[in-house]
DNA sequence: ATTTATTTCTTTGTATACAATAAGTCAATA
DNA sequence: TATTGACTTATTGTATACAAAGAAATAAAT
C-alpha cells in the first residue's frame, strides 16, 4: 500500500490516535521508504484536513464535538442533495448497483448477529457502498469528490461505534425508502429521507461520544 | 511567497494555462528553491484538484463545460445554505463586516467606470470579500473550508470575464437583498436570493465560455 | 516518404545528506 | 523542591544525488 492510504487507514481505524505526532522517520521505516514520499503523503492529508501542522511536523487532527456537528450538517446537506439528484439522473445500471448494495447491507446485518469488531466493519463497509452508489448516481464528479472528503471524519468515529439492533433495523428501512424514491424518480422524497437518515446517524454518534469505546478518540479542546 | 500560493495564483490568473505541464526544475528556479518544497506544494494542489497527475509529473487541470456546470451547482448548494445559516448565526460584528464589504463593492463598481483588467480584478476581489463574509457568518468551519476549495475554479474563469454594467448593477442589487435578509434574520429569503445570485453568475460564465477572452483557458476534452 | 526501431536525453521519483530549530535533559540556583 | 538556564539530542526542512522511466531525436527499413 502507498504511504497516503496507509496513514489514512491508520487514522480511520484508530491506530494513530488524535493528537499523535506523525514522525517521518518512523513511518518511513514502517513502510520501507525514505522520508520524501512520506512527506508528500502527509502534505495531501494536510490539504484534506485529516492532519494538522504543529510547530514542527504534523499530528493527527483532534476533532471536537463541535467539528462533528458541523461535519454532519455539511454531510446531510451534500448527501441529501445527492439523493435528490440521483432520483433525477440515475441510470438503469445505477439502479442495479443500488439494489445490490442494499441487499448486501441487509444480508450483512442479519448474518452477523453477534456484533464483534469484524461485523461492525463489514456493516460500515456495506453501508458506505450504498451511500457511495447514491452519490455516484447523482452524476456530479465534484459533488462526489467533496462528499468523499467530508465522509472520512465520521468514519473515524463509526469504526468504533457499537450499533444496536434497533438502529441497524431502522437504518435498513430508511435505505429501502431511499432506494424506492430513487427508483421511482421522486427527488424530493429521496432528499428528505436521506436528510433524516444522516441526522439519525448524527444523533447516534453524538449521544455516544462519551462512550468508553470511543473516548480515546475524542479529546475535547486539547491545546 | 511560498510555492503553494505562487503556483495557485499563477493558475488562477492564467499565467499557467490548463493542460500545461508543471516542470519542477523550472518552478524551483523561478522561486529560488530546491525541488523538494515544490513537489510538496504540488501534492497539496493535487489533493485540491487544481492540478492533475500525468504519466509523469502533473499538469494544470483542464476544466470542461461540464465541470463548470457541476461546480456551480455545488457552489450554489453550499453558498445558499451558508447564506441561510448566516441569517441565523450572524453576530453584530459579522453584520459590520458584511456592510463594509458591500459598501466597498458598491464603491469599486462605480469608481471604475472603465473596465480594464485592474478594475475587473478589484471588482472580483471585493465581491469575494462579501461572499466570504457570508460564509464566515454561517459559523461552520468545515463548510467554509469546502466552499473555499469549490470557489477557486470559477475564479480561474472570472478573472478573465468582462462584466457588463448591467450585470454588475444587478449583482449589486442582489447583494443588498441578501444583506438585508441576513440582517433581518430571514434565512429562507437569504438562501433563495443567494441561489438565484449564483445561478446568474453561472449563466453569465457559461454564455461567454466561447468568448475570445477566455477561450485560451478552455479546451474541451483534451485527452 | 513514412513508419518503426534504437539510442540519447530530459525529467521525474526516491534516497541520502546537511543545516536549522524545536524538544528534551541535566545541573545549578533560589 | 521548583524553576531557570545552558547544553545535548532528535527531528524537521531544504538541498543535492542518483537511478528509472518517458519523451525526443535520429537512424534504418519497407
Amino acid at each position: 500500500m502507498d504511504a497516503y492510504n496507509y496513514i489514512k487507514e491508520a487514522i480511520i481505524h484508530g491506530k494513530f490516535e488524535p493528537g499523535m505526532r506523525l514522525a517521518e522517520e518512523t513511518l518511513a521505516k514502517e513502510l520501507n521508504l525514505s522520508r520524501t514520499p512520506i512527506r508528500e503523503a502527509i502534505k495531501q492529508l494536510e490539504a484534506e484536513g485529516l492532519v494538522v501542522p504543529l510547530k514542527r511536523g504534523v499530528g493527527v487532527r483532534n476533532f471536537t464535538k463541535e467539528d462533528i456537528k458541523e461535519i454532519y450538517d455539511l454531510r446531510s446537506l451534500l448527501e441529501s442533495y445527492a439523493a435528490g439528484q440521483a432520483a433525477i439522473n440515475r441510470t438503469e445500471e445505477d439502479l442495479i448497483e443500488l439494489q445490490t448494495a442494499n441487499e448486501l447491507y441487509d444480508k450483512v446485518i442479519h448474518d452477523n448477529s453477534l456484533r464483534d469488531l469484524t461485523s461492525i466493519q463489514a456493516i460500515v463497509h456495506t453501508n458506505s457502498r450504498f451511500h457511495e452508489a447514491i452519490v455516484s448516481s447523482a452524476k456530479n464528479k465534484h459533488l462526489y469528490f467533496h462528499i468523499s472528503k467530508v465522509v472520512v471524519v465520521p468514519m473515524v468515529f463509526r469504526s468504533f461505534y457499537w450499533y444496536t439492533d434497533f438502529q441497524l433495523q431502522q437504518s435498513l428501512e430508511v435505505h429501502k425508502i431511499i432506494f424506492e424514491a430513487i427508483k421511482n424518480k421522486e427527488p424530493e422524497r429521496a432528499r428528505i429521507a436521506m436528510h433524516e437518515h444522516i441526522f439519525q446517524g448524527r444523533d447516534n454518534v453524538l449521544k455516544h461520544l462519551d462512550d468508553i469505546k470511543i473516548s480515546h478518540l475524542f479529546k475535547e479542546e486539547a491545546k
